[in-house]
DNA sequence: TAGGATTCTTAACCTATGTCAATGCGCACA
DNA sequence: TGTGCGCATTGACATAGGTTAAGAATCCTA
């Protein structure tokens, strides 16, 4: 286990590579996206203060996700074994858990849905990155987001 | 622990119910999937031999997912005790692997690049289940997947 | 082996969201 | 105190996939 600090931009993991680590979120706030081969960008998750951050490409293939800081941040760093006690079931379950939920909505739920959704969840979020990360989180783009939330208003 | 037996077609839990447990398939096919507002059914996971199947809806609330039988099955049940040995991390991670992937289709490829994904990562389960139920866990309908799959041989 | 149920396919039409382009806003910094 | 840049918004248009309905194929099961 090692401490680090890092600033807001620095990267901690590209796509590809294979030293995967596990980050235990301290203070500041982590994102994990990846970039598809048209250029795009979809982020798969943030990870606040008392988060944990990893990627978890199967088979010890190269990973498919960056990773980076969106605040300067004071992380906890470690090798992915899980029976650290530090990185305790709790978080592996609320990880699954947060899964679960983003799946089944990714398939069953509108663009303003995943978005009130995502606002009622992680307001905290909302509040610290721009808009258009959020609309590459729920899956759409920044115009469309801009878009349903204007649309619901004239209802 | 307990051994059960099962046939095609029982369910095993239900949207709404608070027991959840935690399947290990021995022998046999689960499923796992929600029902939403409008009724329509979304699959979120098989589980052939030697996976787990559970529910990890979060902070103990009632949970969204129904479980069944696609075959008759043979498989250990248990409480979501996340230490116990046979529940192992492995496949823990390979749960984690899996729905990382799921979730970055979902956001990042077209109905056509999911399906030829799962028929190579999966091929096995094509053969034993409808296309309809491979349509739903792709997120798409039975119609849409009948025709990229028609409109594809097209080129 | 027939008959009903389920599944698959196809077609016409519809809608949510994507794409592209233009505009304006707000904030950091020279 | 301007000015440049990232971000948000808006509009016109494009498109993937949803909806509905019908028919064809397949499969259970009596």
């Amino acid at each position: 286990m090692k401490e680090i600090s890092i600033k807001k931009g620095d990267i901690l993991q590209r796509k590809g590579d294979l030293n995967s680590k596990i980050y235990n979120v301290k203070t500041g706030l982590l994102r994990s996206y990846t970039i598809d081969e048209q250029g795009k960008e979809h982020i798969y998750m943030f990870a606040p203060e008392d988060w944990i951050m990893s990627d978890n490409t199967l088979d010890n293939e190269p990973c498919d996700l960056f990773i980076d800081a969106l605040e300067d941040s004071e992380l906890e760093m470690r090798n992915k074994d899980f029976t650290d006690a530090d990185v305790n079931t709790d978080k592996i379950l609320r990880r699954m858990g947060v899964l679960q939920k983003r799946v089944i909505m990714l398939m069953s739920s509108s663009a303003i849905e995943r978005y009130d959704h995502f606002v009622e969840r992680y307001p905290q979020i909302v509040q610290r990155v721009p808009q258009k990360m959020i609309a590459s989180y729920l899956g759409i783009t920044p115009e469309a987001l801009s878009r349903v939330k204007k649309e619901r208003f004239r209802k």
